[in-house]
DNA sequence: CGTATGGTTGAGTCCGTTCAAACTGAGTGG
DNA sequence: CCACTCAGTTTGAACGGACTCAACCATACG
C-alpha cells in the first residue's frame, strides 16, 4: 500500500539531483553555511535530494542508519512508539532543520513526513569522513546538538509538569517563534500537523487538544481561523499561560 | 543558612588541588581517556577538584556558565522550575558524567548535589579553546552529546506516555543498568536520591512514588530493603512493566 | 526523650482519558 | 448539483488514575 502510494504520488527518491545546492534558498539555515565554496563540492557529492509525499516513513526506528538528512522543505515528524502503540512524538523538524544526529549504528527514532517534503540526503559514512577533516563542520554539529538538548529538557518540563492549558499555549507560541525564525510569519500560526500528532507530542490524547484549544479560543487569547491555522490575539496573555500563571 | 552549612561542613571549593589527574580512578568513564599524557598536562592546567556537601547547588538556570564539570564521585540532579515552583528534574548525573555542555552563554538549568559530590571543574573558557586544538576531543564531546539526545527522547516517551507503573519500572531499570555500566552492582539497585526527586524526575508525586513502590513490592517483582535500596526479585516481569505488558 | 525529616498510607477530588456521537469540509461519483 | 463517503475535528457524558490534603510511621539526631 505504501509502495503503490510511493510511486503514484512521485514521492521516494528522485536520483541522483546534485545540480542545486548553488541555488538552495534555506542554506543559511543549515550547517551548509559553515563551507566553503570547495568544501560544498565536496558535500554535494554525498549528496542526494529525495522528495516524499505526506505521511511517508523516512526511515523507522532500529534500520541500520545509512543517512543523515536536512530537511528543505514541508514538515517532518520523529516519534518512538511503545509495544501497545502508544506513540510519543519527539520533534517536528522544518526547513533547513538536521536529523540523523542522534543517531548510533541504528536510528534511535523513526521519521515520517507531515506535509509532503524535500530533503537533502546525505551518506552517513561520507559525511563523517568530512567531519574529520573539518572541525569546523564538527565544532557546529555540536553547537546544534546542544540546542537540541536544551530544547528537550524543556520539553521534559512541558511533559512532566505542565496543565494540558500550558502545553497547548507553550506549543502555539513555540511554533510562532520558530516560524519567525525561518523568516515566516509567526503570526498567524500555521500548524501543518493534525490533532492526533499534537497530541502525541505534548502527551495528551486528540479530544483534550481540541477541548483545550477551545478554551483558549473562547478566553479570546487565541482565534482558530482553521483547523491548522491561529491567530495570536493576546499574545502575552498566551505566554503567561505557558508558564502557569 | 546554605552558607553556614557551607562552611561547617566542608563542602564548596577546595582550590588548586592539580595533582590527582594521575591516580584518577575514574578516568575511564570521562573524555579524559581520549586524552594523551601530554594533552593531560595541558587539561589539568585549567582544572580544579571541588567538592560539595549533599543538597549543595552547583550552580543555577542563567548563571554566566563560566565552567563546565565532571562528576568524579557522588550523585549531581539537574533540574528546571517554573514560575510557581514545579520543578522538573532533567537528570542524574553519576561519577564519570559530563555537565555543562548544554550551555549556551548562560545555563540552561540548576545543578545541585544529591549526595556529598566531587566535581572535576573546568574554564570553559580555556576548554573550548582546546576543543579547537584537539579535534577527537570535539568528536568525542559530539558522541556523547549525542548519547544525551537519544536518552532525552526516551525519557519524553516516558513522561509523555507510560503510566506510573511503567514510569517506576523503567526508572528502577535504567538505575541498575547505569550502576552495572559504571561496574557497580545493578541488583540490588542503590537510590541515593529522595522521593521528591524521583517523582521530579518522573513526572510524578512523592505520594504515587511509595504507593507505586509498594504495589510492585506486593506483586513481588522487587523487595524494598530500605527506601534507597531495590532488590529485583523478578527482572524480566519488570522489564515487562516498564514496557507496558 | 522530643523534634525533625523522609516515607507510607488513607480518603476524597479533579483533570485528562475513554467511549460515543455529531459535525465539518474536501473529494467522488451519479 | 446533490448525495455519499471518509478523515479529521469537535463536543458530550462518564470514568479513572494520579493528585491533594491529611494523618501516621520510622529513623536519625540533639
Amino acid at each position: 500500500m505504501e509502495h503503490l502510494g510511493t510511486h503514484r504520488h512521485g514521492d521516494g527518491i528522485l536520483g541522483g539531483d546534485r545540480r542545486s545546492c548553488g541555488e538552495c534558498e534555506i542554506r543559511d539555515l543549515t550547517f551548509c553555511s559553515v563551507l566553503t565554496a570547495e568544501e560544498m563540492d565536496r558535500v554535494r557529492a554525498c549528496r542526494t535530494e529525495v522528495q516524499f509525499a505526506a505521511r511517508h516513513t523516512i526511515f523507522h526506528e532500529d534500520d541500520e542508519a545509512e543517512h543523515l538528512f536536512n530537511v528543505t522543505s514541508g514538515v517532518v515528524k520523529l516519534y518512538k512508539l511503545l509495544a501497545d502503540g502508544r506513540r510519543q512524538i519527539t520533534g517536528f523538524l522544518f526547513a533547513g532543520e538536521f536529523l540523523g544526529l542522534a543517531a548510533n549504528r541504528t536510528y534511535a527514532y523513526t521519521a515520517e513526513t507531515v506535509t509532503a517534503a524535500k530533503l537533502c540526503r546525505f551518506s552517513r559514512r561520507r559525511l563523517v569522513m568530512l567531519f574529520d577533516e573539518w572541525p569546523h563542520l564538527e565544532k557546529h554539529l555540536l553547537g546544534i546538538a546542544a540546542s537540541e538538548l536544551i530544547a528537550a529538557q524543556d520539553q521534559m518540563v512541558l511533559l512532566g509538569r505542565k496543565t494540558a492549558r500550558e502545553k497547548m499555549a507553550s506549543f502555539i507560541l513555540k511554533m510562532s517563534e520558530r516560524a519567525e525564525a525561518r523568516g515566516q510569519d509567526g503570526n498567524p500560526v500555521t500548524l501543518p500537523m493534525n490533532r492526533a500528532d499534537i497530541g502525541d507530542y505534548l502527551g495528551l490524547t486528540i479530544e483534550t487538544v481540541s477541548r483545550t484549544l477551545t478554551q483558549l479560543k473562547n478566553k479570546g487569547v487565541i482565534s482558530l481561523m482553521d483547523s491548522g491555522h491561529i491567530l495570536l490575539s493576546r499574545r502575552e496573555e498566551l505566554d503567561d499561560l505557558a508558564e502557569g500563571f
